[in-house]
RNA sequence: GCGGCCAUAGUCUAGCCAGGUCUAGGACAUCGGCUUCCCGAGCCGAGGACCCGGGUUCAAAUCCCGGUGGCCGCACCA
């Protein structure tokens, strides 16, 4: 974790430790403006290559708050519950199952491990000392619904479980045509034991789950062919069994010989991979590794998760999990209601199946995370965030050189136009020229418009780039033009107009 | 959750070990004024802090205990 980066967020608003006031809380964070901009942009781009470019990927809201049947139908209640050992002396903390090999031991009361325990004289595999009463470790918060306190409910650890309960309504709505999917982007909850690093591991963060439902009969993705001879890194089982490392295959490789599952999930890999660079982060920060079995969450029958290096440490961005029809199978059975979709030969439904799901989830706050460390540069003591245009928290800053002569007014004008034309940009008249420049490379605006003396005279302004201080002067009735250009990368900054001489 | 280190204005920090001289010093930021005008420029002025609770003491930012929060390691991470 950059503590730069982390002063920087204080400093300028992006980010700071909720509740601070009372000492704060760990694994919450409050966002400031700059930061909201910023998760805002991520989360539009995303649904730009996400959604838009799908018409049967649909999105949806539900609440953060269910009752408890959605969890015990999920499976949440037992496997994201623990009994936990600690011992009296050592002061470690073990899964019960770690400790006591008895089969479904996971479901015996308190009471009666504690028996077995002191009958059978376990004790810490460290240490050798005593263990303490067993507890349970849940990592579902828990609250109520209502006035009565057998009206239990969960905040939901992930956005999943209300596309899943909503299945049959969506099958409706996507016209009863498999494949589709069902995306929900909100707030999620999870009871972490230990929140660290910042935006890494909290305990409320923003989830982006899309639910893929598809015919396991016909697996196949017809978008498959557009990006057959695409590449992505990849560290599958057998590679971290046998130490090879990340090894580079196209998505061809990565279906015929089985490392990826599916096609719609090495779609969606692929996919998030290009979204990621569009973060900032280059390809060869970033892999997929696939979980042994032993790591997977207990609905999944393959996983992969998308892999950040941050200063060499990699961060888990995206997950890419098979979760079969686990869901749609286990909400159907504890509510009674069909969660199904038919297969229709000549007008009649000659069979009922559960669909399989693909599922790529993203936690949007670790996304930021890991754009903010990549943009963080420093150039002479000073910080340039080099965030690309698409997640800047403005376009632009519009600057006077001068608060005089009829200048800021001028600048003000501009500003006002161009807000008019949809660039997102900012007005400051309020700092010295070059302070002004520090302020807005600091937080990563990749674009400074001066209106200077000559602006008077000839109708120009100059162009500073963020990331090399280099000018370019052009007319002001270009701006807008010229503007949007440089922002989608479509021509070079030294050519966007006159280079101004340092 | 355990262990180690740590906590002073918006940010970074001096002071703490050797308690009083601290009505807590500085830098940057902020606000007001002046001035200058292409890279955190200059001058004048203002506001702003000892994480919380207890204890020791004539006296606590400073020593002790507890809590909270942060960093690192271990454990945990459906």
């Amino acid at each position: 974790m950059n503590e730069k980066l982390i002063q920087l967020a204080k400093r300028r608003g992006i980010f700071w430790p909720s509740f601070e006031i009372y000492g704060g809380v760990s694994g919450f964070i409050d966002f400031g403006p700059l930061g909201i901009k910023i998760l805002k942009n991520i989360e539009n781009l995303w649904r730009k290559m996400f959604i838009l470019k799908h018409d049967f990927i649909y999105e949806i809201s539900t609440p953060i708050v269910m009752p408890e049947i959605v969890f015990e139908a999920s499976g949440h209640i037992k496997h994201f519950t623990d009994i936990v050992l600690t011992c009296s002396s050592c002061k470690n903390k073990y899964r019960v199952d770690q400790i006591i090999e008895v089969e479904n031991i996971e479901s015996w009361s308190l009471d009666e491990i504690e028996k077995y325990i002191k009958e059978n004289n376990i004790r810490c595999i460290e240490c050798k000392g005593e263990f303490e009463k067993p507890s349970y470790f849940n990592l579902l918060m828990k609250t109520n619904i209502g006035p009565f306190s057998t009206d239990i409910g969960y905040l939901r650890p992930e956005a999943a479980q209300g596309i899943f309960i909503n299945f049959k309504r969506m099958y409706e709505i996507a016209r009863k045509k498999l494949p589709f999917g069902v995306v929900q982007l909100g707030k999620v909850q999870r009871n972490e034991i230990a929140p660290r690093k910042s935006l890494y591991r909290m305990r409320e963060f923003t989830i982006i789950d899309l639910e893929f439902f598809y015919d396991p009969q016909n697996p196949n993705c017809n978008l498959i062919n557009e990006i057959y001879s695409k590449k992505i890194r990849i560290l599958d089982i057998e590679s971290r069994n046998k130490n090879l490392g990340i090894k580079e295959i196209s998505i061809e490789t990565a279906l015929k010989n089985k490392i990826v599952l599916s096609e719609w999930l090495a779609y969606f890999m692929y996919l998030s991979q290009e979204f990621i660079q569009k973060l900032g982060i280059p390809y060869e920060k970033q892999y997929f590794i696939e979980k042994l079995p032993s790591e997977r969450a207990h609905y999944s029958s393959q996983t992969f998760d998308h892999m950040v290096v941050i200063n060499g440490n990699p961060i888990e961005v995206a997950g890419f999990a098979l979760r079969t029809d686990y869901d749609l199978r286990n909400h159907s059975i504890k509510s009674g209601v069909e969660l199904v979709a038919e297969r229709i030969k000549e007008g009649k439904v000659i069979e009922k199946f559960y669909p399989y799901v693909a599922e790529p989830s993203f936690g949007l706050e670790r996304l930021m995370l890991c754009s903010l460390s990549l943009a963080y540069s420093e150039r002479d003591g000073r910080i340039i965030l080099k965030l690309p245009s698409e997640i800047a928290p403005y376009h632009a800053a519009v600057l006077p050189l001068v608060r005089k002569d009829g200048i800021p007014e001028m600048a003000y004008k501009i500003y006002l136009n161009l807000k008019e034309k949809g660039i997102d940009c900012v007005y400051d008249d309020t700092e010295y020229i070059g302070k002004a420049y520090a302020k807005y490379d600091e937080i990563g605006v990749p674009y400074c418009i001066t209106v200077d003396y000559q602006t008077l005279n000839d109708e120009t302004v100059t162009i500073r780039n963020r990331d090399d201080w280099n000018q370019i002067r052009i007319k002001v009735t270009d701006l807008v033009n010229i503007l949007n250009k440089l922002l989608r990368n479509e021509i070079k900054f030294e050519e966007a107009g006159i280079p101004v001489k340092k």
